[in-house]
RNA sequence: GUGAGUGUAGCUCAGCCGGUUAGAGCAUCAGGUUGUGGCCCUGGGGGUCGGGGGUUCGAGUCCCCUCACUCACCCCA
C-alpha cells in the first residue's frame, strides 16, 4: 500500500459516520434550546493567538503545536483548541457589544502534535460552547447542566462530573505557596515526574496517579481553604445552583486544568470505560482572557467535548441499519431502462432509491437487496411493464403489496409501509 | 520526548524443535434448472508472510537493522 493517513490522523468511514452525525445533531438541538448559536472559525491562526492565551510554558505551546511558516514568512499554527480562536474572533468582531450573555458553539477539528494513543489523535474533533459576559455563577451551572443534557441525550451513561474552583489571580498564588510548603519536606517520597512538577507546576502533583504520590499528598491543604472571598462566594453559589438543577456531580479539589487561562470554576467529565484517556469533556471559566486579547474586561466560561472520546462509548448501542427504502430489480433490457427512470422519479419523492444497473439473476439481486439492507424491493419484468403494475415486497417482514408502476403510486405504497421520506 | 508490545488474505487469526505448491473462519464474486432474499451447499478471486540484510542445503519460523502500528508515561478532549 502506497499511501496512508499520517500518524495520528484517521479517516472516518460510513458505518461510523452515522454516530458522528447523531452526536452533532443532538448537540445542535440542545444548544438551540439554550440559545447558543454556531460560530465557524478558521483552523489556522497566527501563532501568537495560542501562545498568548494558552501560556508560553504550557505543554501545548512548548511541544504540541503544528506550527509552520506560510509563504509570507508569518508563523501560523493549526489550532490546538477552540477557545483561543473564539476569543480572538469575539474581540475582533466586537461581539461584546451584543447583549450579554453572548452564547456560541462550534464543532470541528483541532490539532496537536502528540504521540497518538487510544482515544487520542493528532487531529481530533471537539464540540465546544462559550458563554460570554456573565460573571454570575448561574451561567456556570447552566453550562454544566447543558453539557450533562447533551451527553445524556446522546446516550452516554455512567459519566462522572467533577467540579472545583481554581481560585483567581489574587488567591491562587497563596494556595500554590501553601501547597509547596506542605510538599517541600516530603518531596523525596514522590515520583520523579512530581519532583519535576514541584517547580514547574505544583498543582499537577495533586492529580498524579502514582499510588505513592497519592498517599504522600494525603492531608495537603485543599484549594477551597485558600479561595478569596469572591472566589469562595462564587464556588458556593455554583454548588447551590448545580443542586437546584439536579446536576449530579462530585467536588474534586484535586482537579487540575492544563491551560493557563482558567480561573474559578473548572470541571471535567470522565468515563471509566475508556482506559487511560478518560476525560470526555472539560471546561472552565476564563474571565481575564478577553482583556488579554485587547477587549474590555469580560467574563467567559466554556467547555469542549472530545468526539473521539464519546464515539466509542455509544458505538455498540447504535447499530447501523441504514439502507435504501427501495431497490428496483429489473429483469431484461427494457426493464432496466424503466428501472433507471423510475429510480429518478422516486428520488423526487425524497426516497432513498437504488436500481440495479447490471442485469443478473433475480436471486442474486435479492441477495444484494438483503446485503445492502434495502427496506423494499420491486421486481420489474416484461409482464409488469405490460400490465403497468408490480409487487412491492417488504424485505423486513416479507409482505407483498400490489402497486401501479409509476413514481407517485410506488412512493405512496412505500410510505404506507412506514417509511418516512427525508425532509 | 521515554518505555513496552505487535506486524501472515479486505477483517479476525492459526502456522509445532526451521522442511514440499502458506491455511481457517468471516467478507467478496459466481452458481445450486425458467422470476423471490436471509439459513445451507459448491466453486472462484484475493498473500512479494511490513521492508532490507544475515545464518542455513532450506527462513513466515532464528539473528541484526529499519519502517509501521498499538498501548502506556508525559500531557490532554
Amino acid at each position: 500500500m502506497k499511501y496512508k493517513t499520517l500518524k495520528g490522523l484517521q479517516d472516518i468511514l460510513p458505518p461510523e459516520i452515522s454516530i458522528w452525525q447523531h452526536i452533532e445533531k443532538t448537540s445542535r438541538e440542545i444548544f438551540c434550546t439554550y440559545g447558543y448559536q454556531e460560530i465557524r472559525l478558521p483552523v489556522l491562526e497566527s501563532t501568537d493567538v495560542f501562545i498568548r492565551s494558552i501560556g508560553e510554558t504550557s505543554d501545548i505551546v512548548e511541544k504540541e503545536m503544528y506550527t509552520f511558516q506560510d509563504k509570507g514568512g508569518r508563523s501560523v499554527t493549526l489550532r490546538p483548541e477552540g477557545t483561543a480562536s473564539f476569543v480572538r474572533a469575539y474581540v475582533e468582531h466586537h461581539l461584546y457589544n451584543e447583549p450579554a450573555p453572548q452564547r456560541f458553539y462550534y464543532m470541528g477539528p483541532m490539532f496537536r502534535y502528540e504521540r497518538p494513543q487510544a482515544f487520542r489523535y493528532r487531529q481530533f474533533y471537539q464540540i465546544g460552547a462559550e458563554a460570554m459576559g456573565i460573571e454570575e455563577p448561574k451561567i456556570d451551572a447552566e453550562i454544566i447542566s447543558m453539557l450533562a443534557r447533551i451527553l445524556g441525550d446522546i446516550g452516554l451513561k455512567g459519566l462522572n462530573f467533577e467540579v472545583t474552583s481554581m481560585g483567581c489571580k489574587n488567591c491562587r498564588p497563596a494556595f500554590r505557596d501553601a501547597l509547596k510548603n506542605f510538599l517541600r519536606d516530603k518531596l523525596g517520597s514522590f515520583c520523579s515526574d512530581c519532583q519535576r512538577r514541584f517547580d514547574l507546576n505544583p498543582l499537577r502533583i495533586l492529580d498524579c496517579k502514582v499510588p505513592d504520590c497519592i498517599s504522600s499528598r494525603q492531608g495537603s491543604p485543599p484549594v477551597t481553604d485558600y479561595l478569596c472571598a469572591d472566589c469562595k462566594g462564587h464556588f458556593e453559589s455554583l454548588k447551590h445552583n448545580l443542586n437546584m438543577l439536579n446536576v449530579p456531580h462530585t467536588i474534586n479539589p484535586n482537579l487540575v486544568r492544563g491551560l493557563d487561562y482558567y480561573i474559578k470554576t473548572a470541571f471535567e467529565v470522565t468515563s471509566e470505560s475508556l482506559g487511560s484517556q478518560k476525560a470526555v469533556a472539560a471546561g472552565g471559566r476564563y474571565d481575564g482572557l478577553v482583556d488579554e486579547f485587547g477587549g474590555p474586561p469580560t467574563p467567559g466560561i466554556g467547555f469542549a467535548i472530545g468526539m473521539e472520546r464519546i464515539v466509542p462509548l455509544i458505538k455498540d448501542s447504535m447499530k447501523n441499519s441504514d439502507g435504501p427504502d427501495l431497490l428496483i430489480c429489473p429483469i431484461g433490457e427494457e426493464a432496466s431502462e424503466k428501472a433507471f427512470l423510475l429510480a429518478e422519479k422516486l428520488r423526487m419523492e425524497r426516497l432513498w432509491v437504488e436500481a440495479n444497473y447490471v442485469g443478473s439473476s433475480l436471486k442474486s439481486q435479492m441477495r444484494k437487496a438483503n446485503r445492502i439492507n434495502a427496506k423494499h424491493i420491486v421486481v420489474i419484468g416484461d409482464s409488469e411493464i405490460k400490465n403497468g403494475e408490480a409487487v412491492v415486497k417488504n424485505m423486513v417482514n416479507g409482505t407483498e403489496t400490489k402497486s401501479a408502476l409509476n413514481g407517485e403510486e410506488l412512493a405512496k405504497t412505500i410510505r404506507i409501509q412506514g417509511i418516512i421520506p427525508l425532509k
